[in-house]
DNA sequence: CCTTAAACGAGACGGTACGTCTAGTCTTGTA
DNA sequence: TACAAGACTAGACGTACCGTCTCGTTTAAGG
C-alpha cells in the first residue's frame, strides 16, 4: 500500500549517486506539517523544500507537482486504517466509520483530501494515483468486513459475484460519502451517536434490500 | 436563493455612477466558462475579467477573491434544483438523486465544488457562504420531501422536533455524500439503476430504524 | 542621446496608469551600483530590482533582459563625453583620449562594456542598441573634432565625402580601439604621457597619409 | 605556447590512473564547438561535458570554471598566428593585421574573446591566464617584426630599452585595439584595403614620431 | 601478478537565478 | 462615483546550471 510511488523508469539504473531515502521521508513529513499550518492553497513547494531541508530540485525530481506530492503525503495517513474485530457486524461498521472519521479529522486531511479530488476531476493520472494509494485501500476494508461477517454467519454467502461487487461499491460510496460529507460539508462531528444511527440505517437498509431482492 | 451576494457596505449610496447590472451576469457566466475550459486551479481572475469584458477592478469591487466568486457562479447552477412531485416517496427520492447527479455532472461543478469545500475547511466566512448559497437549499429539499411524504401518509408525523432535525441531517449527509462520492471519487455514473438501489437501501433503512426506535 | 530607449509600441497608448519615470532612473542607477559591486557576470536582475526598490516585473516590462538594461545603464555614462575646445587639434585629441579613458576607468564601464560587446556578436538588435546609444555618439566627437580643426585651418576641407567617411571610421577605430585595449586588455593606465605619444603617432600618421594620397 | 595549462599541484603523484590526454583535447574541441553554436553566455559546462563524452567531474578536475576553460580553448586558435616574412615592414604589418583579423573572424573567437576580457576585469588570476596564453604571444609578434625590420635596415636600432618597450606597447595596443574594435564594435570587415590604410597611418606616424623625438 | 590509488561515468544533491505568471492594489483618463 | 486600461508590489512557479558529492567501475604504475 505504502509502496513504490517513485519511478526512475521503474527497473534498472545502476550507476550514479543513489537517491537519498531520508529525503523522501523528510519531504512527506514536511508536506503534512505545511498542510496543517498553511492549508492546501497556501502550501508552496518551495516552502516544503525549505522545511524538509532539501533543495526544490530534489522535490521536483521525485514528484511531478503539488498534487502528486500531497496525495502521497496524505496517503500515508490512510495506511493506518485497519478493521479491528469488534465481534459483530454493526460494531465493526461503527468502528470503521469512527476510524475513518478520525483520519478525516486531522487538519492535513481535511484541507488536502477534497482539494486533490477536485484537481483529479481534470487529471486522469492523478485520479489513478488517488485511487491506487487512498481509495482502493479503503474499499478493501468493505470487502474484508463483509467476508468477516459472512464467516460469522451474519451475512449469507454471495452467489452472483457481479451483484456482490455492485453492492460493495454502493456500501463504500454510502459510508465514505456520508462520513466525508458530514465532516467537511456539513461541518458536524462524526461522534459515536451519529455513527450508531448511520450504521443502523445502513445495515437495516441493506438487509431489507437483500430480502426484497431474494423475493424477486 | 439567488439573492444578494453583493454588499456595497449594505446601506445606501446615493451619488456617482451606478454599478452595471450586466457586468455581474457577465462575470458569473465568464467564471463558469473559464471553469469548464481551465478547471479550478488554472482559473485566474484576470482571465475571467477578460472574458467578461470587464476590468479587474470591477471584479474585485464585487467579490473578495476567487473563492467567493466561484461559489456564487456555481451556486446559480444549484438554483435549478427542485423537487417535482412524482407521486411516491421512493420516486421523489430517486428523482432528487438523479437531479443532483445531473448538476454534479457538469464540468464546472465537478471541478469547483470540491475545491471550494476544501478551501472552506480553513475559511469560516467561505464556509458560511457555501452553506447559505449551496448547501442549505439542498437540505431544504429533504425537508420538503419529508413534508410531502407525510402529507401523502407515507411517513408518520414527527413528534420530537430535535430527533426530526437529526434525522433530516443524517438523510442529507447520506444522500448528498453518496452521490458526490460516487460521482467524484469513485468516478462512476449515477444512473437510474444505482439511484434505485441506493434509494431502496436508504428508505428501508430509515423505515427499519424508525421502527426500532419506536420499540425502544 | 539620452533619449527614448523605451518603447511601448512607440506611439500611442492613451489609457491606463502611466509608467513611473522615477522607476526608470532608480533602476539604471541600481544597475550601475550592482555592476560596481558585483561585476557583469554576477549581476542579477532580481538584485537590481531589489536595490531599485522595484518589482522584477517592472524591470522586465521595460527591458528585455540583462543585456539591454546594462547597455542603457552604461550609455548614460557616455553621455558626459564632450569635446571641449582646447585650442589646437592635438590638444583636442589628447583631451578626448583622456576623457574617454576616464569613462573607461569607472569599474561599471570596465566590467560591462566588453561584456555587452561580446553578447552583441550573436545578437543583432543588441548590436544596434549599442551602436545607437554608445558608439555613434562617440563617433560624433570625431566628426566634430575634424570640423573644428578644419575651421581652425589645421586640416584641409575634404573633397571626396566617401573617403572622408572612411577616414573618420579609421580614426574612430584607432582611437577607441587603442584606448580600450590599453585599459582593458593590457591593463595599463591611459595617462597624459601615453595620450601624448598616441596622439602624436596618430596625427603624424594621418598627415603623412593625406600627403601621400595627395601625391597619387 | 600550447603548454601546461594544467596543474595537479605541479609536482608529483605517482600512483593511480593517469589522466586521459584524449579527454583534454575532446573537451577543448567541444568547448569551441559549443561556443560556435551557442555563444559564450549560453555555453554550459554540462553541455560541454556531454559533447566531449566526458563526465562533468572530469571537466572540473582540470579547469576551475567556464572562464578558464574558454581561455584555453580559444588560446589554441591564437597559436596559429605567425609572422611570415613578406619582405618589407609595411607588408609584414599588413600581413599580421590580416592574420589577426582572420582569427577574430571565427565565431568562437568573436563571442569568447571580449567575454573573457570582461570577466578578467574583476579576476586577476584570469587576467594573468589570458595574458600568458593569448596576449603575450601576440605581443611577441610585434617584437619579432621590429627585430626583422631592424635587420633589414628599415628601422634604426633602439638605444633606450625603456623607450623601446613603451613604443612596442603602444604599437601593440594600436594594432590589436584597432583590429578588435573594427571587427567587434564597428562590425566592419578588416579587408586588405583597410589594412593598407591602417598600416600606412601607423607606420608614417611612428616614423614621424621617431623623427620628432630625435630632434628633441 | 596483484595491489593500490587516482581517474572515470553517472547522476543525485543544495543552491541560486531565471523569466513568467497571478494576486490584489494603485493611478490614470473617460463616461 | 464607476469604469477600462494598465502599471505597480509581492511572491510562487517550474526550469536550468552551478559546483559538489557519492556511488560503482576502470586503469595504469609499483611492489
Amino acid at each position: 500500500m505504502v509502496a513504490n510511488m517513485q519511478n526512475r523508469t521503474s527497473a534498472g539504473h545502476r550507476t550514479g549517486r543513489p537517491r537519498s531515502a531520508a529525503a523522501d521521508a523528510a519531504i512527506l513529513e514536511a508536506t503534512r506539517a505545511a498542510l496543517i499550518e498553511l492549508g492546501w492553497s497556501k502550501l508552496t513547494l518551495g516552502d516544503v523544500a525549505l522545511r524538509a531541508g532539501v533543495a526544490k530540485t530534489t522535490l521536483y525530481r521525485r514528484w511531478a507537482g503539488k498534487n502528486e506530492l500531497v496525495v502521497d503525503a496524505v496517503a500515508e495517513l490512510f495506511d493506518e486504517l485497519e478493521l479491528p474485530d469488534r465481534g459483530s457486524l454493526p460494531a465493526d461498521v461503527e468502528g470503521a466509520v469512527l476510524q475513518f472519521a478520525t483520519v478525516l479529522d486531522r487538519p492535513e486531511t481535511r484541507t488536502a483530501l477534497m482539494a486533490v479530488v477536485a484537481e483529479a476531476t481534470r487529471d486522469e493520472p492523478l485520479r489513478r494515483r488517488i485511487r491506487a494509494s487512498i481509495v482502493d485501500c479503503q474499499k478493501q476494508l468493505v470487502l474484508e468486513g463483509r467476508a468477516r461477517a459472512q464467516a460469522r454467519g451474519e451475512l449469507p454467502a454471495e452467489e452472483d459475484p457481479e451483484a456482490a461487487a455492485r453492492t460493495a461499491d454502493l456500501i463504500f460510496d454510502m459510508v465514505a460519502g456520508a462520513v466525508v460529507h458530514r465532516t467537511l460539508v456539513s461541518g458536524e462531528p462524526v461522534d459515536p451517536r451519529w455513527a450508531r444511527s448511520f450504521t443502523r440505517v445502513l445495515l437495516l437498509g441493506l438487509a431489507g434490500a437483500a430480502e426484497a431482492a431474494a423475493q424477486d
